[in-house]
DNA sequence: TGCAAACCCTGTAGCTACTATAAGGTCAAG
DNA sequence: CTTGACCTTATAGTAGCTACAGGGTTTGCA
């Protein structure tokens, strides 16, 4: 099959499928004689593994590793295995919380300003600008 | 001051300073004879401004028209900052909720690791390799 | 046969918000 | 007069694509 038909068949762009091939993620397919890549099932596969580990926001260098297991021995500990997945876990549950920090903070930044007002009464802009001047804000200084 | 005095004072790299004067976030400060850049007490709290902003998760393109706003005639309505705001809110809440999905599954995908295994055997690797054919994963297809 | 649409190819640049060099000029202390 | 700490610009790198530009190929139809 070409590019495009892989591309439709797994909702990834050609353009992706190059790029994940010139990074060394899918392997490089033959040829038609005009140039153009053919690709197999196992092609498909492939794509579909790294396109799932990308779903749960793995990065491109650990697909790579998981995906290079299955040249290993079968017989190795599938201890860095659980590492990668573990280390995702934690990347993820760390950026929730740095997250939900800031929606807290920029609720508070927001209670400053709940009726119209003019941009010179403002309570947003005006704790903005008491902050840049090294007062204290809603936003980080509450208690 | 110097460019260095103001990085310090601010906790912002001189890179990162230099950067913003780029990209118009910082206006151009005057020159020393030797082509030093000499920042005055309106820079440093412009600057300010700008780093307070950036620890909400606003983005440059948002802070520069949040800078605008002082430009601007002060009896306009405020509305438009409390618009950049909201969206900012609403970016972080659904970033929140992403997230808190992926770290489920990501849960889910772990569980299939309880024990130490092999390659061959680990619940994690087979239930990657069963959906990159199509089968059901812990992961995404869990009830 | 001729032509157009729909493919495909490579290579390059853009996106965010920095960060990190390289290669050089300036200034104050000792 | 030299050392070290500053400063300058310009360029490239980071992650994971996405979007061209400028070309070649294949297929179908009149
Ligand atoms: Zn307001
Ligand atoms: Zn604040
Ligand atoms: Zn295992
Ligand atoms: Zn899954």
């Amino acid at each position: 099959m070409q590019i495009g038909e892989l591309a439709k068949r797994t909702g990834c762009e050609s353009e992706t499928i190059r790029y994940y091939e010139r990074e060394g993620l899918l392997p490089a397919p033959a040829r038609s004689s005009s140039g153009y890549r053919r690709y197999e099932q196992p092609h498909l596969e492939q794509l579909a593994f790294i396109l799932h580990c990308r779903s749960l926001g793995m990065p491109l260098a650990d697909i790579r590793l998981l995906a290079g297991f299955h040249q290993q021995p079968a017989a190795e500990p599938c201890d860095r295995v659980n590492a990668l997945i573990d280390q995702q876990i934690s990347r993820v549950h760390s950026q929730i919380e740095a997250l939900q920090k800031l929606e807290i903070q920029l609720q508070q930044l927001r209670a400053r300003c709940d009726s119209p007002h003019t941009l010179a009464d403002c309570g947003i802009l005006k704790t903005l600008d008491d902050a840049a001047t090294g007062e204290a804000c809603a936003c980080h200084d509450a208690s």
